[in-house]
DNA sequence: GTATAAGTGGGGAAAAGTGGGCGATTAGCG
DNA sequence: CGCTAATCGCCCACTTTTCCCCACTTATAC
């Protein structure tokens, strides 16, 4: 379970640091991809082993299965840490998440999310807003404080 | 399993790298066709020899089956790599995929495709368009994110 | 205050991208 | 039928980039 932000800089060669708590989750290897709202997922190996034969199993003659097969795999990387616990980030990714120095990194559930700080900036104050509405909404009396 | 997404420039000979990473799934063989959406597909000597057996069994009475088994058999080209990881791709492909020289190497799960950048970065547009709605039709709950 | 762990930056070695050249084979023409 | 010319495939070399390892500085915890 991957919790908490936390705040890094990406340094000259596009690498990003992994929180330390979450090192050993990702010794088996960590699948990178493009996530909802301009941010960068990350996976674990055997999390995106599952996701992945979810999509797969998608029909190939259906144009838009086809489009959605095209954007999950060729937006993923399966990229090792190196021996610090960092990650180079793809230049494909970078572009899409606009990230240039300043990142978050987010613990979300079962993947880490990687933010630009400007648009994490903008992301929470969206969230702070919204949060209160849409867990109203929610039914699920557990998630009620 | 294919991933990412590569940038590459074809040679004045009409050549174009491999993906490092994928290059040994390619030793006994490439075989490269025409995909859907104007790209090229490249397969594995071992996935193709299962989808030509599923092709040739298709009934040869019918006649959209025979223009099917004439369209994937013509299409296709059996080459190898060579030393430096490159494949030579025939000029019937090049010019169905309006391929110049900036081309892309996308990693579809189980193929590879090669598209020309610029009808690349037209049918991502469209990915990114329909990926949202389609993702949200799957039942799945590991899908959602 | 000290020791340990983590963040950041840099350098060197290895691999990958790109272009060119040589030889062999084939097709075309005399 | 032979010769020539062009093309295809293979190999090599150079340049650039990437990856890996190491050192230093900063933050943290005891």
């Amino acid at each position: 379970m991957f919790l908490g932000e936390y705040e890094y800089r990406l340094d000259q060669k596009g690498r990003v640091a992994i929180p330390p708590k979450s090192r050993g989750d990702f010794q088996d290897g960590i699948v990178v991809t493009r996530g909802y709202d301009n941010c960068i997922v990350a996976y674990t190996a055997s999390t995106w082993d599952r996701l992945a034969d979810e999509y797969a199993s998608l029909p190939g003659t259906d144009q838009g299965a086809r489009r959605v097969n095209r954007l999950v795999f060729s937006s993923a990387f399966r990229l090792t840490l190196d021996r610090l616990g960092r990650v180079g980030l793809p230049a494909p990714l970078r572009d899409y998440a606009q990230i240039d120095e300043e990142v978050i990194v987010a613990g979300v559930g079962r993947h880490l999310e990687i933010w630009s700080k400007e648009l994490w900036v903008r992301e929470r104050e969206l969230m702070e807003e919204q949060a209160s509405d849409i867990a109203q909404g929610l039914t699920s009396g557990t998630l009620a404080q």
